[in-house]
DNA sequence: GTTATATATATCATTTCGATATATATAACG
DNA sequence: CGTTATATATATCGAAATGATATATATAAC
């Protein structure tokens, strides 16, 4: 499942224009794929190229003009046989665990600083994912999704908490004391 | 983080070849970070030319030569700047997490043996953990970073295990009568 | 004998990122 | 009134990285 694929798919759900799709990919999709103008544009243009998808100028008022793209019928044959097709391996890069891996060579300050930014960051892509919630009527694979980044934020969340002690190691004393 | 940093602070844990170094990008560093050849052996030659690293070939009895790169204390100074900067964001993609937008495209069938494969997936990546947390005298570096994976893991198991009735539908049904 | 696996390095087309350029319009701020 | 920020919209390009393949040697399995 490439880029080109993935706006493929989106298409099956509305027409879009490039930058609609990269909206998308930031507002819903954020949580489990990334992709940039500069795969997004080539890709369209080749699907457009193939006959995948076809696409309509549109003229706006106030605003620049917009290709709108429209998937056919022959793209989306081409969607459900990519999607009956087993998904390739997740691929993941976190510079977090990598600095981690680390920890030794940093001052305590700089680790628990690192950590803590670490736990905001994920509440606030929980808050991000309730606001997705609250906001628009989900299909229930929208809300699988998204509850599945739920659950996966919250046990980062508690892990960090609950384990932190093991590499800030200071963290053990404050804990006998709070403790005792 | 790129690829070439994290090769330098593997070089601060030992010396190591290039072949070693994607060996440990598969075994220890495979649950949050990937490279591949394409990206090693350029990093190498690029630390070397920068005189962040130092190689030294060695003859082998009946294996091909081996070219081993150590840090230098440059490389050192190098690798504990690039420690200070704060992390880059997390990059995930999942094609998992992909198609499963489209669970209601796909056959009852197709979507439930995707889950099914799913959970063993990660019962085989907790197994892996463990195997790692048996078989070597661990850092608490190490230790953390580990117990992390699991945790995640263990949260997506369970996660797709009580919530996959939700895109599955038919499974509400089944669900009832073992309730009654 | 042949197939698979392991050790070891290297290259290359393709994909993708991240940054930047261009253009238009609105809103905020002092 | 000028400046700065933000939003809409498309496009391109160098740099990074993937995934596959090539080359070479040796052992183990079957």
């Amino acid at each position: 499942m490439d880029i080109r694929t993935l706006c493929l798919g989106l298409l099956t759900m509305g027409d879009a224009s490039g930058y609609e799709i990269k909206k998308t990919f930031e507002e819903e999709l954020s949580h489990f794929y990334e992709a940039s103008y500069g795969s997004i544009y080539p890709a369209l243009t080749k699907l457009t190229e193939e006959g995948l998808v076809s696409c309509r100028e549109m003229a706006q008022e106030k605003r620049p003009d917009k290709k709108v793209y429209s998937i056919t019928p022959m793209g989306r044959l081409a969607f459900m046989d990519a999607l009956s097709k087993k998904p390739g391996r997740d691929r993941i890069r976190s510079d977090f665990l990598a600095i981690l891996m680390f920890a030794d060579l940093l001052p305590a300050r700089q680790l628990s600083r690192l950590i803590d930014d670490r736990i905001d960051h994920y509440r606030e892509r929980l808050a991000e994912l309730d606001d997705c919630h609250a906001s628009q009527e989900e299909t229930p694979a929208h809300q699988f999704v998204t509850g599945y980044g739920r659950a996966v934020y919250q046990a980062a969340i508690d892990y960090l908490e609950d384990n932190r002690h093991v590499v800030e190691g200071e963290a053990l004393l404050s804990r006998a004391s709070a403790a005792g």
